[in-house]
DNA sequence: TTTTGTGAAGTTTTTCACAGCG
DNA sequence: CGCTGTGAAAAACTTCACAAAA
């Protein structure tokens, strides 16, 4: 069965919640009130969960620890994911130190920079590589994604190098600009400025809360 | 005419693009091109172009510096529009720190956070306040813009601060988890770690090569 | 009863294909 | 000719509405 992008960023959203509420020890909840607190529809919310097979129990609603559980092994596999950042800049020393990204199933094997300052120290417990050094780090610890927080000028040319390694599956972009990306290495990007420029027009032309989601 | 939301996403790609071209001194480009270098379809272009106004050249493609400010002029208006940052974190710094943010029609009018060391200093220039000042400052400075770079759990009590001065109009929230967000407040969302998830499902299914854009 | 799961209908967005203009 | 602008067709996505299960 073929599963939609936008019903994967929604699952993101679902499994959040569903952590939260499982901590909180709730033990069950419907369509609607996930609905209700993401503000989607609840036959959205039924329909992307269907695509992954029946979890629910018809007339009570889902089951939050099984539901989570699920959602969680649809999303990613139970292994955890090594990775590296090129860029300990502000960006990429927000994400490091981010407890939420170092409890996820994410490992951080390596750093890279381009500051002599920064090359070989360590940042919050991992070593810092010179850029040069990427496709040597990331070949002999078999790194698969890389976060690239390096400035526009720099974030091509850094990429080409994680990508020769052989290692690489995919790549977080929080550079802004073009990037040429090898075949074979999925990439997501996020473009903070770009999400500002989006805002802007959204409010010069929404005088009356209409807004995008 | 209505103009769909993914075309506004575009636009500001095309901008970008744009901006660059134009520095490089591109006089004239075609929408195929500029699609090849987005990865996006000639026609797509054309027709989000043609939204607004028939602005190219029939066997010729479009000038670079017309279309730049024609789109720029789509996008935000002349004005420069005020700003206020809560959090100033690692996050808040990159964005305070970020040329290309600064030389926008974007002004940073004032910082928030929480820390007793930073209330009453200034960060590049700019005065940072307690939070509880939020609604007076942002009156007096008449701020339309937020962004806001606090930890997850103070977010909301941040977000009603800055609402009830009632000059705000957007949001950009770099904040994780579920936002109550005023009637007449634009929202843009920014989900690092959802983006990773994402990134993540990516790469488990797609063996050869497939990604999202 | 309640709430799921799902075909079918409806809506939005993308792509096609070609007329029309330089 | 080459490339835009655009209606029409196709594809993608969301919502509806209801049968089926607890």
């Amino acid at each position: 069965m073929k599963v939609a992008e936008p019903t994967i960023e929604r699952m993101v959203q679902y499994h959040r919640l569903l952590e939260t509420l499982r901590e909180e020890g709730r033990r069950v909840i419907s369509s609607r009130q996930i609905g209700d607190m993401l503000g989607f529809k609840a036959s959205q919310v039924r329909k992307d969960l269907s695509y992954f097979g029946e979890i629910g129990r018809r007339g009570v609603g889902y089951n939050v620890e099984r539901l989570c559980d699920h959602i969680g092994s649809v999303l990613s596999s139970p292994k955890t994911w090594k990775i590296a950042l090129a860029g300990v800049g502000h960006i990429g020393t927000a994400l490091l130190t981010n407890k939420a990204i170092r409890s996820s199933r994410l490992s951080f094997e390596a750093l890279f920079d381009i500051d002599p300052e920064k090359i070989g120290n360590e940042f919050a417990g991992v070593h810092c590589w010179d850029f040069n050094e990427m496709p040597d780090v990331m070949r002999d610890r078999a790194i698969e994604i890389l976060i690239l927080a390096v400035p526009a000028r720099e974030a091509q040319k850094c990429l080409d190098l994680a990508a020769s390694a052989g290692t690489l599956r995919g790549v977080l972009a929080l550079t802004q600009g073009t990037l040429m990306v090898p075949d074979g290495i999925t990439i997501v990007r996020v473009d903070i400025l770009a999400e500002l420029e989006k805002l802007m027009f959204f409010i010069k032309n929404a005088p009356e809360g209409a807004g995008p989601e």
